[in-house]
RNA sequence: GGACGGUUGGCGCAGUUGGUAGCGCAUCACUUUGACAUAGUGGGGGUCAGAGGUUCAAAUCCUCUACCGUCCA
């Protein structure tokens, strides 16, 4: 038997032996009622690791074990969420490579080609899409390996049979039928419209990647004139920089001092351009001045008035942020000074928001550039006034978004917004206010879900487009795939009835080059483990889901697109349950991130405290709440698995026959760890896995070893009561096996070890985590102690007496001569009934009772106290 | 601006259906007792953010205020 627990040499002892007994596999022969279906979030491997990780992934997993040796068939997966920017931007870093759409596939560039060359000052090498894709997916293996090995460190009891990634061929093949599916059902449309656009990235993204920031900007207030008049007018704006872009002017309906303007037309400065003056009640008469200008697109209400007034487009800015090159006095852009607005807009073509700003800025200055007839002082009123507004940017990027019009592939939501509260609804939440979220997210849903990402390095879509015979794109012809063929590359696979030598050709067809929004995929993690579609008797025994565990700021993403898929695909939801786990602060109770620098990893926690000590750290906080890092709770945790350890040697240890338990000290301690039982039992079925284990620990460390062992001891050594050893023996060892099935959710390693020295052999369960759960009824074989209260009255009785050594500086240990125990006639009757145990415990030889009813029940006074 | 969560001894937290506060850490004193000094024993320390209300009785219900945090505009 070692002599200390050793936590390092017994994790890689027991994680190699779990996964050789297979004892976490899941056994698809079992009927669903008896099965336990959890929804493993997939991390995003290109993060690094992170102590975030291991908590909510230990929070999951102790549900798990605790429902396995409950019974149940665990379906426990994990999967690896690879695809998608964060891989790319990492691949990009790591082997200074670029992505380059019109190289066609080359010769395989392997990591060392690509990064022997790398040095910081080189321009970056670039790759060919399918290079670049290899590229990802050779780093992503990589990464998949440092998780794994966190996962089975921290004693996850994974289904590693279970494995899968959102970018390998059955993910590409689910999310394909997805998107075939929600086609077939008409919920997906193509469109080319204003989308929110990172100018970086350059790709759309979605209402739920938004993020507001406040930013510094200015206030410009520019005066405009008026077709065939002298009278003028004075906007605000934040955006001098989308003049040329403006479309159209507008005021609040009942503002008195633009009324008159209705229907006349403005006059930009600058570039002279006409543009009608429209009531709108969205404006704020008390905004700036109370009229402003309408742009090819300076926010979301643009678009809006864009689409409800008809107005032009005029879209300058590129994809890539820039402006564009357009011709004034052209087709759609009319102005009344067509050379000016030229030289003007030629000096601003090709710059990037920041600048064209600035150079319009200095345009506005100066008097000759104002709008004709609009008098002779400029059209900029004042200086600019600084002001901190809010502006929407994509979470990942770096600056703020704009609307260009592009065409993307869209799921429409906006109709369903009351079906999908429902079906949150339907679900119960832990803790139930996440469902708030969910559905405040929902019912302020503005857009539909825009799919289509510019990227590489994701799902395609299974489409191509017609060319007509004038080399024409049909893109409200397009043609999708066969589920049967799926998955496809378009930019590889031909559809059907078409040659190769037909693509991009007049009466050929064009391959999508986009790829899906990596939610598309990740919101079919149901349907990636249940093969949906591909195994209807597999898909029915594992969907919907009992279990999706997930954090609190993806409830807007994963958990709503789960649903959202879900319900268009059968109506149904995903999971009965999701569980929020918090996060993990730093000690001042800030988030942890990158940027900040305070981001803890977590193996020399590992090491330090054990896998162990770190999980128990995980498991005391509950579902919902954040939980600042505190390294005080992994030291508590590391001296749990340390006593459990002691107290299973102590055990262990003992020699002698077991007999029936009949002693009043082991009944009445018994029918405490009764009510332990039952109550770890009631808090693992609401998931408050956090309240089972301080009722455990409690118990444990109060019951089992400060009071029960040291009034016990005496008799569990003593050699001359054959019976009364025997009882202590059978409690004990019970005891020890109960204490020990409790703890094993949480604290998977010691548990199985100190299990490991008898009890496996003794009830023929190879390892803790397949014995079954203490339930109440295993109890039913003991007889009730003849008063409840027995236990509890010697153990306060001992405190008593303890205390009477303390104050004389006595060690515990000293023995007495004799003592009176005050008290009434209750307390010493149910004291008398463990007198033996409590004498032998506290080393008095003789008590004596003297009687005072005035002393409430259960309490004890010690008087005369001889030291011998 | 809207919604949600929180505010309990120095720190971290628990307080089920309302009945005059618990736990761990830390702290102080004591003790090497045949599992454990990575231990044991005992002690000190709070009236539950503030105000008002309901009630015989509130940390626990209601209202308002303050502060912290998160989500959404």
């Amino acid at each position: 038997m070692p002599s200390h627990f050793e936590s390092q040499a017994i994790e890689t002892k027991w994680d190699e032996q779990w996964e050789d007994l297979q004892i976490y596999r899941y056994d698809p022969s079992r009927p669903r009622e008896a099965t336990f279906v959890v929804d493993t979030p997939p991390p995003t491997v290109s993060g690094s690791l992170h102590v975030g990780h291991v908590f909510s992934y230990t929070h999951t997993d102790v549900v798990v074990r605790y429902k396995r040796m409950r019974g149940m068939n665990i379906f426990y997966p994990m999967g690896w969420d690879d695809n998608g920017l964060p891989t790319e931007r990492r691949v990009q870093n790591y082997y200074n490579v670029r992505c380059d759409l019109s190289r066609t596939p080359g010769p395989y560039l392997s990591a060392e080609e690509a990064t022997a060359t790398y040095k910081k000052d080189d321009p970056p090498r670039i790759v060919s899409r399918p290079n670049f894709i290899e590229l990802c997916l050779k780093l992503t293996q990589e990464d998949e390996k440092a998780f794994k090995a966190l996962w089975r460190r921290i004693g996850l009891s994974v289904d590693w049979k279970q494995e899968y990634s959102t970018i390998d061929k059955h993910s590409i093949r689910i999310a394909q039928q997805s998107f075939l599916d929600l086609q077939q059902k008409g919920h997906v449309y193509s469109v080319e419209a204003p989308t929110m656009w990172d100018v970086d990235f350059q790709t759309a993204v979605a209402q739920a990647e938004l993020e507001d920031r406040n930013v510094a900007g200015n206030f410009h207030n520019i005066r405009f004139g008026i077709q065939g008049s002298e009278e003028t007018f004075v906007i605000a704006t934040t955006r001098p920089e989308l003049l040329p872009a403006c479309v159209g002017v507008a005021a609040h309906p009942d503002d008195a001092r633009y009324k008159h303007l209705f229907g006349k037309k403005a006059l930009t400065p600058l570039f002279n351009v006409p543009v009608p003056i429209f009531p709108t009640e969205v404006a704020d008469p008390e905004k700036g001045t109370g009229i402003l200008m309408v742009c090819t697109f300076g926010d979301a209400t643009d678009v809006a008035w864009w689409k409800e007034q008809k107005l032009e487009l005029r879209q300058i800015l590129g994809r890539d942020g820039r402006l564009i090159p357009i011709q004034f006095g052209s087709n759609g852009w009319p102005s009344q000074n067509a050379e000016r607005a030229n030289a003007l807009y030629t000096e601003i073509t090709g710059k990037n928001v920041k600048q064209a700003q600035k150079l319009i800025v200095e345009m506005l200055r100066k008097p000759e550039n104002a709008a004709i007839g609009s008098g002779s002082e400029a059209a900029l009123v004042g200086e600019p006034k600084p002001l901190e507004h809010s502006v929407k940017f994509f979470e990942k990027g770096d600056r703020p978004l704009e609307f260009i019009t592009t065409r993307q592939w869209f799921v429409r939501l906006m109709d369903k917004k009351e079906q999908l509260v429902k079906k949150g609804d339907e679900i119960t939440w832990y803790p139930d206010h996440m469902r708030l979220r969910y559905k405040n997210w929902t019912e302020n849903l503005l857009f539909d879900w825009c799919v289509s990402r510019q990227r590489y390095f994701g799902v395609p879509f299974p489409v191509w487009y017609p060319i007509d015979a004038n080399g024409v794109i049909q893109y409200d012809k397009a043609i999708t795939a066969q589920m049967s063929a799926l998955p496809v590359d378009p930019t590889i696979d031909v559809p059907a009835g078409y040659e190769e030598k037909q693509r991009d050709q007049p009466n050929g067809f064009k391959g999508e080059a986009d790829v899906f929004d990596t939610w598309f995929t990740s919101s079919m993690t149901p349907q990636l483990c249940s093969n949906w579609l591909i195994d209807d008797k597999r898909h029915a025994q594992l969907f919907p889901m009992d279990l999706r565990p997930q954090s609190h700021e993806i409830i807007r993403t994963w958990a709503f697109y789960t649903i959202a898929k879900a319900m268009l695909h059968e109506d149904k939801i995903p999971w009965k349950q999701v569980g929020i786990s918090g996060w993990v602060l730093d000690p001042d109770r800030k988030k942890m991130s990158k940027s900040k620098g305070n981001v803890l990893t977590p193996m020399h926690l590992l090491d330090q405290y054990g896998a162990d000590g770190v999980r128990y750290w995980s498991a005391n906080a509950r579902l919902g709440t954040d939980t600042a890092f505190d390294e005080n709770i992994l030291k508590i945790g590391k001296r749990l698995v340390t006593k459990i350890f002691n107290a299973g040697k102590f055990v262990r240890g003992l020699a002698g026959e077991e007999h029936s338990i009949t002693r009043e000290l082991d009944l009445g301690f018994l029918q405490r760890l009764k009510k332990t039982v039952l109550r770890a039992n009631q808090h693992f079925e609401n998931f408050d896995y956090a309240s089972a284990l301080s009722e455990c620990e409690r118990f444990f460390w109060n019951d089992f070893t400060d009071e029960y062992i040291e009034m016990v001891k005496q008799r569990a050594y003593n050699a001359d009561d054959i019976q009364g050893r025997g009882s202590a023996l059978s409690t004990l060892r019970f005891a020890m096996s109960t204490i020990l099935r409790l703890f094993a959710p949480f604290l998977p390693y010691v548990t199985e070890e100190v299990w490991s020295w008898s009890f496996a052999e003794k009830t023929g369960e190879k390892s803790i985590h397949k014995a079954p759960y203490p339930q109440e009824k295993d109890f039913d074989q003991f007889a009730s102690p003849a008063d409840e209260m027995s236990f509890q009255a010697a153990a306060n009785c001992r405190g008593k007496v303890n205390q009477q050594k303390t104050d004389q500086s006595k060690s515990v240990g000293s023995a007495l001569k004799s003592a009176v125990v005050v008290c009434n006639e209750k307390s010493f009757t149910r004291l008398t009934l463990v007198m033996e145990d409590f004498k032998a415990a506290t080393r008095v030889d003789e008590i004596v009772h003297s009687l005072d009813e005035s002393i409430a029940d259960g309490e004890f006074v010690i008087k005369e106290a001889q030291f011998q």
